[in-house]
RNA sequence: CGCGGGGUGGAGCAGCCCGGUAGCUCGGAUGGCUCAUAACCAUCAGGUCGCAGGUUCAAAUCCUGCCCCCGCAACCA
């Protein structure tokens, strides 16, 4: 048995209802976790949601419910696409968790070596209850644009973690890859950012502007800033720092994030460990925005994919490869249902489902459904354990559909049909036949195993056509076309 | 002069580091086959490899300049 692993997802922020961002978060990490428990490994996998804030308190009063009570109702809605998306996690963390949150209150007091209180002043709007950037005012002219109110020019008091004085190591770790941050423009990015070293981060605020939340240990004027809470979860979750086990755990493997939250993750969270004196997680996997027709995906523009739409109509299996090898694991990707509906066709539908197909087909024609010794294939999986140990799924799956490829060349260079034609009378051709048959059998078992990640309903249903020497009866095609969005072969003819 | 990535046949990409047949997937055309989900297999369609120079026997690949696109730079998944 291999040694324990730990792979974790950013906790969304329960203000709104989950979006294709969400869904491929917690996708790449089943991917990588399921793979992890093929090979062996004891994976934990954790999910949550980040429930503290303002918007939350903000939209909770719009309601007029507590915010606990709108969280209470909002989670529901991430932990169900999770499912959705066939993410087996094992762990779900809600920072409003009794243990969490006693948990980020020990981690403040820990911390106190690297606390201190300072002075925030910037320009805040009254209407916002928040604080607004030099560029944002003097792009308003220094006017709110949604209150009509100048801003005003105001100081408090803040607690700040001494972040600075974690540069040299954070900066080492990475430069180094002992914190890897994958893909590497991501990682220079990264590095250029705190070429002039990590600034100390503030990370309370003060209770009239920040009621929902953590409560500062021994200030009850200050609250905890979001995200010192919610970067907190991925050890909390564990039992950090009272309950058993957290150890076997920490640090990390992989800790998937999409790209707008990397400089928290690499600017502020290693220097909490680091503080805490715990080890920095192994890898960040930094993943892209999906596209809609090269068009930024945004409510206004109406343009938003729902994941659940998605795996209503094509089912659970068809979205997971959509996503794992057209979206490129590690850049932006681009969305249109069109290019969904082509890739379930062509490649699924043509490629994959009609060789088996047609593999299970010759079989029970020729050999009433007895399949004969499969024999251990011996394809190259090299460049198939490359791509998921670089984390790159796309290209993984790119190798999966090379000898997908392959099978088919194979059958139209050994023609097992003419074969079949001189069984009757030729004892050689029947041996033949069935040993071309159980070679090809091998094979998809082989494309199956290695589909175990991405595709587990698909992985299991060509087990079970072929495993037990005999075809199983199949439940219809694997995958039968659709033409919601492209048009029809069948009907095109005729025009 | 902020940092970085990129401009290759209709679309999306690889090749460039280690110069010398321009390759892959989809789409299109033709042929083959009939085991299969109107599928599969083969062949072809001939693209100034962003522009202009330079180095070289030889450059998509190296050097210089220019044009254009994109990412980060700013608490946008």
């Amino acid at each position: 048995m291999g040694k324990n692993l730990y792979i974790t997802t950013a906790i969304p922020y329960a203000n709104a209802k989950p979006h294709i961002g969400n869904a491929l978060d917690y996708l790449l990490a089943d991917i990588w976790s399921r793979y992890q428990k093929q090979n062996g490994h004891a994976v934990r996998f954790q999910v949550g949601t980040d429930e503290h804030g303002n918007k939350i308190a903000a939209k909770a009063a719009e309601l007029g419910v507590e915010p606990k009570a709108y969280t209470d109702q909002m989670y529901g809605n991430f932990q169900s696409l999770m499912n959705k998306v066939g993410a087996e996690y094992t762990d779900f963390v809600r920072t409003t968790d009794e243990h969490h949150v006693a948990a980020v209150q020990w981690i403040w007091q820990k911390l106190q070596p690297y606390i201190y209180k300072g002075t925030y002043e910037g320009w805040y709007c009254v209407g916002h209850e928040a604080f607004f950037t030099d560029k944002e005012v003097e792009a308003t002219s220094g006017v709110c644009p949604d209150h009509q109110k100048p801003y005003e020019r105001v100081s408090e008091e803040n607690y700040y973690l001494r972040a600075s004085a974690f540069t040299d190591k954070v900066r080492e770790a990475i430069t180094h890859n002992r914190m890897q941050i994958v893909p590497e423009f991501r990682k220079n990015e990264f590095l250029d950012l705190i070429k002039d070293g990590l600034k100390d981060v503030s990370i309370s605020r003060p209770r009239k502007h920040l009621s929902w939340g953590v409560p500062v240990p021994n200030d009850p004027d200050q609250v905890v800033y979001v995200w010192l809470d919610a970067l907190a979860n991925y050890i909390t979750v564990l039992g950090y720092p009272d309950q058993e086990g957290w150890r076997e755990f920490w640090p990390a493997d992989v800790q998937v994030i999409g790209k707008d939250i990397l400089r928290f993750h690499a600017g502020i969270w290693p220097p909490m460990l680091l503080g805490l004196e715990l080890s920095l997680p192994k890898k960040l996997l930094v993943h892209g925005f999906v596209n809609v027709g090269n068009a930024k995906m945004s409510k206004s523009v109406g343009n938003v994919v729902d994941p659940n739409e998605v795996i209503d109509q094509y089912g659970l299996d068809a979205f997971r490869y959509f996503f794992a090898r057209h979206i490129p694991t590690q850049d932006d990707g681009d969305f249109t249902w069109e290019k969904f509906e082509n890739a379930y066709n062509t490649e699924l539908g043509n490629d994959l489902g009609n060789v088996v197909q047609r593999v299970a087909s010759m079989i029970s024609r020729y050999q009433a459904g007895v399949i004969g010794d499969a024999p251990q294939t011996e394809h190259d999986m090299k460049p198939y354990r490359d791509a998921m140990y670089a984390l790159t799924f796309d290209i993984a799956l790119d190798e999966v559909w090379v000898m997908v490829r392959g099978l088919n060349q194979y059958l139209e260079t050994v023609k097992p049909w003419v074969i079949a034609k001189t069984k009757d009378t030729d004892a050689d051709a029947a041996s033949h036949l069935s040993e071309v048959l159980a070679q090809s059998v091998g094979t998809l078992l082989q494309i199956a195993d290695l589909l175990v990640p991405f595709l587990p309903d698909t992985a299991n249903k060509i087990h079970k056509i072929f495993e037990t020497g005999i075809i199983a009866d199949q439940q219809g095609v694997l995958f039968p076309k659709i033409h919601q969005h492209t048009p029809d072969p069948r009907t095109k003819k005729e025009a």
